[in-house]
DNA sequence: TATGAATGAGGTTTCATTCAT
DNA sequence: GATGAATGAAACCTCATTCAT
């Protein structure tokens, strides 16, 4: 009888129900986002999504309205996570060397952390590229603070869209070249890739003399 | 006589036979090129390739045992026109620049050639990635080449497998980016990628400059 | 609460979604039936079984892999029907005409019973012949049955393979026969096949004589 | 010159060309019993008959108008081998016994003579039987030529319908286990049948006691 | 007439999604 | 809300047949 009235009386995302709810919300989440990184979004499907759950098939639409859905709620539910460090970061980074290391070390560290073992299992080729949504997140975000620190004087007058581009091309790159080796480093990782960009070959040869 | 006999058994290749078949093989790759880059290999479907050509669905067949196999044939294709050319370059340059300037140019050149117009339209994302046959090709290659160069001393002592995923990252990541502007500059791109990662930031900013 | 429970957890084989399911199976496994009797196996697909029931066609492969597992489920089925029944009664027999009797008996009523109107319709020929599940079920317990057979003394020391393929022969033939006529009697048809094989055609004659 | 005067005015069906079309009719006939018989009608497909000739794909089609037709023609290529001396043979027969062993004689020798060494290699089950067109060749005019037996007292006021399928199946079965044993035995196989037939199974077993 | 590629109907099967329980 | 079977559009692929050479 009391459980009842709470039941009737508890405000939203209170309670068992609730908790159960989100629970679900978490294992089909995390089993896509796994099923996303093996697969690749074109060749998943939604029932590869649910056997990788201990729920059934129609409890997916019970919480995301299609594929594409998922991988959107995906995206958001990262971008939440990484995007407002990274702009604050970038926002107050004094020196390109900042605003580079700001950019590439929360996202390898979201990568080491998160894809830990995801071996990529794709028929057609080994270097298959599909953008996780981790990388989507704050792309934008990314072109708009390169463009502020441009004009803040941190970056040279540069095409931004370009070096948005190598920016971007450059992460995604070394984060699956990273993933590939025994004991991913992502700080090692972030390290050669702002030197890298910041001096060149030679910064970057000098800063891995140094760094390992 | 000779002539009837020439008829029946003319060599495979010879004669307007021979010349449909070639057509209608290029009429598919071409047509596989166009969806696999605007949908991505996972996406794509064999029925999505037969619909860009005017052939029949059962025709496909006659060329292509399924969808893998015609992503292999684009690739190996690919590769026979960029590869030998890339690999030769390469080793021919005597300095990092030519090495680099040697990579992307051909690459930057041979996108732009073959995918003017193909508008990416994919229904998840603006940004999700596939790798094209393009880049796929000679990535292998491209790492040898790289430890080759270090050890020529071209390169000075950097690590060669986060160099390479670097130096594929902004090739494709500014490939995509140049061929979202009204006229795609092969010649522009391969600068400032060339500049980026020879001299980072600055270098690049400079050769911006001065190319524009 | 028990009941709540109970929904959540009834077993397999209880209540109206399992009462539908295999009442959905049975509409297959029938349609299935009556389109092998119809077209053979080699003929037959499975959008023709699809076509024989009120389902649609993904449901097909919710019960069955193939058409190829369907006719074996339904030779499975068929067998557990006859086959202890045949058995047991020719371990029973104590003359070689208990012994016929028990195995065509059993096999013409089941026939007449369950391809009631199934008019052979196929397209090459009018006496096209595909065993039916009903006839492979058993064939190797038949021979096995002869072999005791002629030993207990039943039978007298015949060829055993050619004797099991002449009770097969005839109860084939002699069932399709049954069937075309206007009122199937399997009665009759079966004191034909056991006189014939007894006697031969003399004995055979006699019999129809007395049963007519 | 003499060669197109010839050409021009021989009679149809002399000369080479006329060679050239019977030999590859031949091929293709003899072709497609292979597969028939190894497939089965429903299994088997026009490539499969190709296939099994040096011939393409469209010159089936100078030859016969369809899969059909084909098996038409077999079956009518063998009538005309072995009916009128089947028709004969029992026309002349002065005994059931003889009118036995001249049905199942020609038609073991046959599938002897043309079957050897086809093991049937069919997907569904070892024993799977579709008909031949050597065992449809002159069904009906066994019929006849039963009822005819029995208006001149070869045969009791037997059901000729019955005798007639009865006759089929014994032949049918036996032909195939005869057709399963190392050294195929067509007399022996026909005095089996004939003698089951004629006084059932005490004197089949007696005559294989004297034949073996 | 022989050839063999093109055709397209139709087969098998998968899969996102719905819906009765 | 959870379930999992049903749905049917649409994918993949085969194959009898046609037709230009």
């Amino acid at each position: 009888m009391e459980a009842r009235l709470r039941r009737l009386t508890a405000p939203p995302g209170v309670g068992k129900r609730a908790a159960v709810k989100e629970q679900n919300r978490r294992l089909i989440l995390d089993a896509a986002r796994r099923v996303f990184a093996e697969l690749g979004y074109g060749a998943a499907t939604v029932r590869d999504i649910i056997r990788a759950t201990p729920l059934a098939s129609g409890t997916f639409y019970n919480y995301f309205r299609s594929k594409e859905q998922i991988f959107e709620a995906l995206r958001d539910e990262t971008a939440l996570q990484l995007r407002p460090g990274l702009h604050e970061a970038r926002l107050k980074a004094e020196s390109a060397e900042a605003f580079l290391s700001a950019t590439f070390g929360p996202c390898f560290a979201h990568v080491a952390a998160n894809h830990a073992g995801a071996l990529v299992k794709r028929p057609q080729a080994l270097h298959i590229r599909v953008d996780t949504p981790e990388v989507l997140a704050g792309f934008e975000e990314l072109y708009n603070d390169v463009v502020a620190a441009i004009g803040r004087g941190l970056f040279p007058n540069i095409d931004a869209e370009y070096l948005t581009a190598a920016i971007v091309g450059i992460g995604f790159e070394l984060a699956e070249a990273m993933q590939k080796r025994e004991t991913p480093n992502p700080e090692d990782t972030t390290r050669f890739a702002t030197q890298l960009l910041l001096a060149g070959i030679a910064g970057a040869a000098c800063s891995q003399e140094g760094g390992g």
